[in-house]
DNA sequence: ACATAACCGTAACGCTTGTTATGCGAATGG
DNA sequence: CCATTCGCATAACAAGCGTTACGGTTATGT
């Protein structure tokens, strides 16, 4: 029973939806053809329309999931420290879509660390998140809200906070309600408002 | 052709290293029977008889993760934030080993986050390495070499940031080398040895 | 020494995976 | 209005998966 308009547009937004709701129940490693044409509710035939082989699939899915992440509702940053408090709040999984969108992320890491040009991707589109945070880290510091000190390194440490952040609210979300992990980013930003960071080489490496 | 000897211990040996050799190359998405069986010079026969179930292997395969990071040389700890920052370096992948550790370990969270009592067993299992941290940093403390707050939720901080550290270390090697690391976290330690942090419940949560 | 159990290779089973071939109704355009 | 292309279902394919059955060899206990 083929659809009586060829309304293709509409066609790969539902196409978008399957995907997106079988990553969030299955995670990356359940991405597979049936189950995506059984969530959209059509075959394989379908798919293999649309993307010629699994990997291209594989891309699309990656490719949704920047999209989404990237047009998920920012918050009015501000300028200054508050700016920097706002970019990191929205990478939160504060919402149920930050949830989804953060465990599909997280899970895709599992596909992304044994290929070796997925790594690198992912490893340009960090190196890329950091250089957003460095800028407004510098915003900041030229506003005297935070202290001197090569902001790139401290973006570097946001950046890594942020992430374990997510990491331990996704496997722990009661343990890490909205508020807690609020409350766990302000105490480092207030921590970041202090001197005392940045140069001097310590040695004793192991 | 079956080996001369029983040693039954010797043979679980050779299991043990070829697992962790699967998982360190494809991941724990492609841990499968027949890559374990191919990597050890032996068949599916052999894993059937030590596995009876694929989630056996998978269980055996999680607790060898376990043990392997437990058993990794540890470095002398001192006292107080000496020992905190000696065992947040533990757990960086500063060395060969450590890096396959932690790859491992990060590729399993694929397999974790969709199998809720997994998530569970995970969640547990990050609140016991949060309470270890919770305890150094709270002898820490009493030693004057940290400022007062929550001795818990400074490590729930700390964590995070370690957490994150290692995910992008593992993605971007080159970027996050050893001396970088250890200089990232020696910024964190000391940006935690100042006032200002914790109490006063902040609001307005999105 | 002989029965029994442990060890493990061989081989097949059913299932799921990605992929491909085929066909048919709907859209399209000259 | 008819030929052609598009959109998609149907169905089969080989390959890989976990699992099982079976047989032969080696150790073990009496």
């Amino acid at each position: 029973m083929p659809r009586t308009k060829g309304d293709h547009e509409a066609r790969r937004r539902d196409v978008s939806e399957a995907v997106w709701r079988v990553l969030a129940a299955h995670g990356f490693g359940g991405l597979t053809l049936r189950a995506v044409a059984a969530e959209l509710g059509a075959t394989t035939g379908l798919l293999t329309h649309y993307f010629p082989a699994k990997r291209d699939l594989v891309a699309y899915a990656l490719d949704l999931l920047d999209r989404r992440s990237a047009s998920r509702p920012r918050r009015a940053g501000g300028e200054g420290l508050s700016a920097v408090r706002a970019a990191m709040l929205d990478v939160l999984p504060l919402t149920a879509e930050a949830t989804d969108s953060n465990r599909i992320w997280v899970s895709s890491w599992d596909t992304a660390l044994t290929d070796p040009a997925l790594s690198d991707d992912y490893a340009r589109k960090y190196a890329q998140s950091r250089d957003k945070l460095r800028d407004l880290i510098a915003a900041a510091q030229q506003l005297g809200e935070l202290p001197a000190g090569d902001p790139a390194r401290i973006a570097a440490g946001a950046q890594s906070f942020l992430l374990g952040l997510v990491v331990q609210a996704l496997f722990a979300p009661e343990a890490f309600p909205p508020h807690r992990q609020t409350e766990l980013l302000d105490d480092y930003l207030a921590s970041l408002g202090s001197p005392s960071s940045s140069s001097s080489p310590s040695s004793s490496v192991g």
